[in-house]
DNA sequence: GCAGGAAACGGAACGTGGTTCCGATTCACT
DNA sequence: AGTGAATCGGAACCACGTTCCGTTTCCTGC
């Protein structure tokens, strides 16, 4: 991919002898440029972190020192922003796995990163209402949360089921979908709403362990 | 709105066949404001069935044939109108309790009635969603649906822990909201998402039936 | 009937959000 | 230094919920 890693020039250095990023293209890139995109994903993570997801561009863009245009050329859509902004907590969370696995018997583990996945879910207000709500072009976010925390949990799961201690015919990404959905407390309820709920499935995941039949069929059955 | 102290007092049958509604406060509705009210939530109920809770109040209006202005008297905030449209779902929702509990031995009325639940929300495209974005002023929204809803599933839990047939520590509007976000699938999964998970959490409520240990406690313990 | 006035009306206007456009600016390379 | 292109900033645009206000419609007392 990279053709070739660029030297510094020297030139007048902005910013204290950054060597200047090279594009997937191959093309270097200019140092304000990249200046401004490490800007703006600080500040993007600043503002989200203190007002949600739906912080507006603007403010953002504001916080960073840069114009509007600015945000959307490194970003076609906000949701791209939020996205970038996010993949290095999922990264942490993917590692997370890999650790705990060590660390833990299966089904502890996996309990322990549910746990984890619920916290990173949940200190991130507003993201699961603005995926789904964002129906035009939210592709983008799902994709590398998919691509990414899918095969962690999957790994968690099959070393859990091989161990007899839950079923094994949860598919991972509809637990992780099911989980961050669940992440949200409705007003009025206290904070451990989520790991009751939560709670609740991962009981019904030891429910079935070592009958293999199908959650929805279970649920149906007059006798367990 | 000025301050308009409104004195109208005993009012006299008005002209055609049709008596002029009254209002809640006794007084006398305007022909025309009852016709556009009744033409309103048609529309909006055609409206929010064709392309979600998430349309827009102009598309309600014109399809209403009234102006924008008459959808903001009658309905002070587009929550509010959400809110009377499915008010009358709610009810039938909760008439359904009722009837099941009637027909079917405990587990099976809540198991059957919380399927009844899961199809008015899913069709509900966005309601969850809005509801949950939906910040400012929201709150009107859920107070009907908590209002009604809960006293139904409350008795049905009931039932169904006095038969022993599930743990009796799950509280009806913690399961409602579950349920809800639980009741849109992820993009790309197939349209039985829903009722496999909520299937797991039936199945969660099961595990603990006749021991009474709250869910967060029971799924953190090593042993059954 | 009819007239007066309040209730209800329609639609333009406002504020805010995401997104696009374009002239001005800044950088990289010769 | 010079030149062309990449990048920039912010005004402009569109769509949304909501508010304002001049106009119309209905009820009511005569």
């Amino acid at each position: 991919m990279k053709s070739r890693a660029k030297a510094v020039r020297s030139r007048k250095a902005p910013t204290a002898g950054t060597p200047s990023a090279v594009d997937v293209t191959g093309r270097t890139v200019r140092v304000d440029a990249q200046r401004n995109l490490d800007a703006l994903l600080e500040a993007a993570k600043a503002v989200f972190d203190a007002s949600g997801v739906d912080a507006g561009v603007r403010e953002i863009a504001k916080r960073a020192g840069v114009g509007i245009a600015t945000v959307y050329r490194h970003f076609p859509q906000r949701s791209d922003l939020v996205a970038a902004v996010y993949r290095r907590e999922v990264d942490a969370c993917v590692e997370a796995a890999a650790t705990l696995a060590k660390e833990h018997e299966p089904r502890e583990a996996l309990v322990r990163w549910i746990h984890r996945y619920m916290s990173f879910i949940a200190s991130k207000r507003g993201l699961v209402a603005a995926y789904r709500a964002g129906v035009p072009a939210f592709e983008a976010l799902p994709a590398y949360f998919r691509k990414n925390l899918e095969p962690a949990l999957q790994a968690l799961l099959d070393a859990a089921a091989a161990a007899g201690r839950i079923r094994h015919d949860v598919e991972p990404y509809e637990l992780l979908w099911a989980i961050a959905n669940l992440s949200t407390p409705p007003s009025g309820v206290g904070p451990q709403y989520s790991r009751r709920m939560v709670g609740l499935l991962i009981d019904g995941l030891r429910y079935g362990a070592g009958q293999g039949a199908p959650a929805s069929k279970a649920s149906r059955r007059e006798r367990g």
